[in-house]
DNA sequence: TTTATTTCTGCAAGCGCTTACATCAGTGTT
DNA sequence: AACACTGATGTAAGCGCTTGCAGAAATAAA
């Protein structure tokens, strides 16, 4: 009654208990530093104000917010969403809280994400993949933010990393189709330039060729943004060329999906006409039909460890770069070349 | 060389430019308010030492974050994502940023998620629905925090809303089946106690059913948590059943996709042998064969209009709810029973 | 009982920023 | 020349919290 509704501060709650904010603070931080008495007495205060710590308050003073922060490409597909969901869950478990933005696969907006996070205050940051200016990495360090790569593993890599080797994940497909009897492949790639592992699976499957006797100029790639349509877009694109593939490579399921779609409309029956593959594994591979061959990565594996090692990394220990592996699972857009 | 690396102040800038903090602060966020030659030499400054504010700081001592929250339902299926991402680039425009959590359908978890942004100073909250504790709109209400409910129009309803009416947006969808003859009819819906948007639509069917003359009792409805393999099980269930519907119904394109990837998988013809339907028009329903009936939702004007409209909020002013408009898309799922 | 320890609690100085208010030139008026 | 303005800048008081330090109280040791 006595004044409107402002929020309850923290020299409100030491007032009403009688002691000092000092022990008000302790109470809600250290608690085994009081004695029980006061304890239960300022608990029992702050239940019944309804009081929550400012948050931008305590991270001033203590220079610390208990949160980290995750920036990934895109959250409009769901390749991250189930790593991030995992390493959600296991920071929770540590007592941390995310923040996720998104950069829309650009490295100008990934730096202002950076940027923004950490001027936040975020305690350490996820980033995906290595590929990123000299620069920002220069201002993460002179801040002193932890940061773990994530989504691929480079083991001489000045970053902590956890992960896996694209070019060597991509590679027994690679074999595999190339045992199959294709020679003339098709890629369809998100835009390497600025994304490592784009760019790594791209050289994974070069690389296969030339071990197996392929010319690796032959291969037909073609880059394109992340989306559905733009993987039926390239996917028209390389089978109107002249020297039209009789497998396309995906770099990503999500460019798969939209090749699968594509050649049911051109009335390719798959994987007698054509063969498709894709890299993820993600819920939609196993939802088309046929049911999409593809790399399967552990996502949630990853968004596991990476919260581990992220917190270890805070508490100023440094873990090691950790490898995952991946797999071929074999599922119906897969076959061999018409002969 | 002085000193390691701390990160620079305010009180850094300004004593490297000669001028007060106040004239730096001034300079970042009033920069009209200063002498052209003032502001320059001040802006060269913090160029040059690389300055950027604490958030934090600015947090605490002006009381505003620009930033909004917005706390969705799940970010592991792409039903929100479109929406969000509309939101956050419009908010962007307007100068805010924005911070996302999610609740995994669960009203705890999502009461938690609102203290947290609004202890992280949250100026408003952009919430899905309207299904919520009267205790936390209390909450917010003493905190003066502006919410926005999504997803979901109720004329009637305290809080201001954008979305649409779900019970009258699945209402043609109902008609058109029960115009094609279907009489038994089966529902896919996520738990409906917890969430008016999954309650309205199961309510709209039954509506059509009572107005077109079907006894509503006999709307089989199972009730099962969002994702492709429940939205299998359920369908399976439904179709084992002694009263095997001749169309399934679903709640949303998830539970429509495994709805029809189980039908596939036990034999049924779509839509000879058995109807689907789905809400939400996700990228997935196009992609699916064959293609999904389902109501189309306009994600992305709902999400440019709840960042307007919350900014108005923020603003103190007082937007009105606003209707939005869906839509039926016929695709493949849907035909007349087996007679 | 006195003294040395160990708890527990309070004091008060910040954390880095914003902003009301005071100050002080410079302009234009009369 | 004295006055009132206007505009640019500085002064300093917080914002709500944490935490090093010191004092008080309780406990153990002598």
């Amino acid at each position: 009654m006595t004044q409107g509704s402002t929020v309850p501060t923290l020299a409100d709650v030491a007032r009403q208990a009688g002691v000092s904010t000092a022990t008000v603070s302790r109470c809600l931080n250290t608690p085994e530093q009081l004695s029980k008495s006061t304890r239960e007495r300022v608990l029992q205060t702050v239940q019944n104000m309804g009081y929550a710590p400012n948050f931008n308050a305590r991270a001033l003073a203590a220079n610390r917010t208990n949160t980290v922060g995750a920036i990934i490409p895109s959250m409009e597909n769901s390749i991250f969403a189930h790593g991030l969901q995992a390493f959600q869950e296991e920071l929770g478990l540590l007592g941390m809280t995310l923040l996720v933005a998104s950069s829309s696969y650009c490295q100008k907006l990934e730096e202002q994400q950076i940027k923004a996070l950490t001027t936040r205050g975020a305690d350490a940051l996820l980033l995906i993949g290595h590929h990123r200016s000299p620069e920002i990495y220069d201002f993460l360090e002179k801040r002193r933010v932890p940061v773990l790569v994530s989504w691929n593993y480079q083991k001489d890599a000045k970053q902590i990393s956890i992960g896996f080797d694209n070019k060597k994940a991509i590679a027994p497909l690679a074999e595999e189709v190339i045992a199959l009897g294709h020679e003339n492949i098709g890629f369809i790639s998100a835009p390497t330039s600025e994304n490592d592992r784009a760019r790594d699976r791209v050289e994974g499957v070069r690389s296969v060729m030339e071990a197996s006797g392929l010319d690796p100029r032959n291969l037909s790639l073609i880059e394109i943004p992340y989306s559905i349509e733009n993987g039926e877009a390239a996917f028209e694109k390389l089978m109107l060329s002249k020297t039209a593939p009789s497998v396309v490579i995906c770099g990503n399921d999500v460019f798969a999906v939209g090749a699968v779609k594509c050649a049911k409309r051109l009335g390719y029956a798959i994987p007698k006409d054509i063969s498709i593959t894709g890299f993820d594994d993600i819920e939609l591979a196993n939802v088309i039909e046929p049911g999409l061959t593809t790399v399967h990565v552990p996502h949630r594996k990853m968004g596991n460890m990476a919260a581990r090692m992220l917190v270890d990394m805070i508490d100023h220990k440094k873990p090691e770069s950790h490898e995952l592996n991946t797999s071929l699972i074999f599922r119906g857009t897969l076959g061999p070349p018409i002969s």
